[in-house]
DNA sequence: TAGATTGTTAATCGATTAACAATC
DNA sequence: TAGATTGTTAATCGATTAACAATC
């Protein structure tokens, strides 16, 4: 164990994934780091060493098996398991992951929703219920909550974060572009889409 | 000009904009690499230097203007001008961004959607009608497009791109996880959900 | 066998952090 | 003034790339 998988490995290996994927939809057994390399711009050494960190070993000449590659990196990623988000913030951005929810192979799928809005208590949203926050424990308690992703606005987003840890979820994406704090077992993702989205186009 | 203003600092700044704008509603006139940093995780030095590399200085002791540090950052991002954007590929991850089509603080509008299905020919997301791809030439002159939008399956990806470029699309967003090919004056935005969404939650 | 591709070590490259004189 | 914060240079750190012997 040279050096610990870090964030930007455990990035690039969707990649590595996905590409195979389609390779098996067209029947072919065997990919190198070479021709991963050609359709995902990412270095042939920089595959071979990632890969080789994460402990999936090609051959000489032939390369990688796809089969092969497309388990264990889901294996690595967790995404044999199938893992229950609960959604805290209705706003637009929040309407959207849930209309979109579309996680399914990665195994994560959201289930409940949650606001402060009265008027939002009891509709729904592609087919998830959106209750007030007094319900959360409640619910995380029967439905075995893994995951909360946050998108209410910067000054509810840690007393979410806290409700959530509470209730024994282990992960959350938060999407408050606020820092959270939380305890060391709890894996947290920031996430800004503005990073992604906004800032092309300077220059 | 010591060193290309890269990716990298270009993902940060909106992180050192939205911050002050936070701060102007609260009031304040300036604030301090110091005060960005603990809010941001980012570390002061690199916010000093970013700050610098795009040319904004800042004042010893009391530190950058609220006021101006928005100012530039948006301009250099070209967050001012309005610009508008089409849609290609309308699944369930176009639907979404449809729907979601607030990215207004950046300036950019989706303001038309394309499918080769053509049961949505007509119909309309968010108030977005969604036209077969053979109106893309027409529509695309008559309203400036300036951003392209990709979100149609790997195999329908480059010849969307190819259609967007002919008609004067300066920028791309590319959903696809293929890797487009283009002329250097077009800009290529590759964005990949699954290793912002998709990757976290392992070990 | 010959050649392609591997895993791995060493070299390079670039980004981040530390340190500090300058200054409002 | 004294102290906080700057811009910048130097030091560190880590990631990426190059090179190559091993091998199927």
């Amino acid at each position: 164990m040279t050096r610990r998988v870090n964030e930007l490995i455990l990035r690039r290996l969707p990649r590595y994934m996905f590409l195979p994927r389609h390779f098996k939809t067209e029947g072919m057994d065997n990919v190198s780091a070479m021709y991963l390399s050609v359709d995902t711009g990412i270095h042939p050494s920089q595959i071979r060493k990632d890969l080789g960190l994460v402990g999936f070993q090609g051959m000489p000449k032939s390369g990688h098996h796809v089969n092969e590659a497309i388990n264990n990196i889901e294996e690595l990623l967790n995404w044999r398991d199938n893992r229950v988000a609960f959604l805290a913030g209705v706003g637009s951005l929040g309407r959207a992951l849930l209309n979109y929810n579309n996680f399914s192979n990665t195994g994560l799928q959201i289930v409940a929703a949650f606001d402060i809005n009265e008027d939002l208590h009891g509709t729904e949203i592609n087919e998830i219920k959106i209750f007030p926050l007094s319900r959360f424990a409640d619910l995380a308690k029967r439905m075995h909550i893994n995951v909360g992703i946050i998108t209410t606005p910067r000054d509810q987003a840690q007393s979410v974060a806290d409700l959530m840890i509470e209730n024994g979820v282990s992960g959350i994406w938060n999407f408050s572009r606020i820092k959270l704090r939380a305890p060391e077992n709890v894996i947290i993702e920031n996430i800004d889409l503005y990073e992604d989205l906004g800032f092309s186009l300077a220059d």
